[in-house]
DNA sequence: CATGATAGACAACCTGGTTAACTATATGGG
DNA sequence: CCCATATAGTTAACCAGGTTGTCTATCATG
C-alpha cells in the first residue's frame, strides 16, 4: 500500500501549504493582504520585544544581510520598524509596528482554528498521535533552525 | 498541551526539511552533489517519457518562463537533454538524461530507506495512521497543485 | 491561404538568498 | 589615553526561481 516512500515528504510538504494558504486567505480577509509566507516566521522570530538585524539572521540562519533586506520589506509595508539604540549606536531595534502585531495576533488563532478544523476531521486522538510523531522525528528546538534558509535555497 | 495550532504547521514542515535534507546528503553522498530540492520534484514531473515546457509548467503550476529555466538549469548539470520533436518543430521535447535516471531511482531508494526508519522509530501502525491522516487533510492528485510555485514564491 | 492558437525564447523585474567590501561605533589591553 | 579588534549595519554584485509582457516560428483550420 502506502510502501512509497515518496508519498510521505511529498504529503508533509502539501499538508504544510495547506495550513499556510489558508492562513493567508483569512489574513487577506481580515485586512493583511500583503503578508507573505515568510513574514509570520520572521514577525514571530522577532517577537514582542523586538531585535536587530544581526540578531534576526541568527535565529532564523541566514546571514545578516538577507535579514535587513527582509526587515526593510517589512518596514516598507508598515509591520516593522526600527529604531536606533540609545545605548549603543551601531545597533537598530526592530520592532513590530501596532499592524505588524495585529498580523501577529491573528496569525495564532487563525492557526489555533485550522488545528480545531483538523480536530474535528480527524479526531483529536489522531491529531495529538499525529503532532506527537512529528515531534519525536524532528528536532527540539524548532525555532533557530534555518527553516527560512532552506526555504530560499530551495 | 500542544493546543498551540502553530506548532503543526511548524512540525510538518520540519519533517519535510529533514527528510529533504537527508536525501541529498545521500545523494551527494552517491555521486549527485549537484541535485537541489527542486530538481527532484521536477525529474519526477518529467518522468520517464518525456515532457516539453510548456507542459511541465502546467504540469507544475508555473509559467512555461519558469519551467523552461528550470529545465536549463537541469540541462547545464547535465540531468535532462532537448531533442527537438521531428513532428512538431516548435516542441522540444525535454528528457532525463541516464545520470538523470539514476537520480531519480536513487532518489526512490533513498526515501523508501527513510520511510523505513521512520516506520522502526515510530511502529509501521503509526506511521500508516499518519500516512493515512495527512491523505485525508490534502488534496487527491498531489502532483500537479503548483508544489513548486509555491516554493519559490514564499 | 490568411488567421488564430501554440511552443519557445528573451527581457525586465521581484523576492529571498549568498559573498564581499565598506563605514561607524564599542570595547578592552598596553 | 589610544589603538586594535570586534560588532552592527549598509551597499553592491550575484544566483535561483518566480512573475509579466513581448516577440518569433510553426502548426492547424475556416
Amino acid at each position: 500500500m502506502s510502501s512509497n516512500g515518496f508519498e510521505l515528504p511529498l504529503r508533509l510538504l502539501l499538508a504544510f501549504k495547506m495550513l499556510i494558504d489558508e492562513l493567508h486567505a483569512e489574513l487577506a480577509r481580515e485586512g493583511h493582504p500583503d503578508i507573505r509566507p515568510m513574514y509570520g516566521f520572521v514577525m514571530q522570530a522577532i517577537g514582542p520585544d523586538g531585535t536587530t538585524a544581526v540578531e534576526l539572521g541568527r535565529t532564523l540562519g541566514v546571514t545578516k544581510q538577507a535579514a535587513g533586506k527582509t526587515v526593510d520589506n517589512l518596514e516598507r509595508i508598515g509591520y516593522v520598524e526600527r529604531t536606533t539604540d540609545p545605548r549603543d549606536s551601531r545597533r537598530k531595534l526592530v520592532r513590530l509596528t501596532p499592524h505588524g502585531m495585529d498580523a501577529l495576533d491573528r496569525s495564532a488563532r487563525i492557526f489555533d482554528t485550522l488545528r480545531t478544523r483538523w480536530a474535528a476531521e480527524l479526531g483529536e486522538d489522531r491529531l495529538n498521535a499525529l503532532e506527537s510523531d512529528l515531534r519525536r522525528m524532528t528536532p527540539d528546538n524548532p525555532w533557530r533552525l534555518d527553516i527560512p534558509g532552506w526555504f530560499g535555497t530551495l
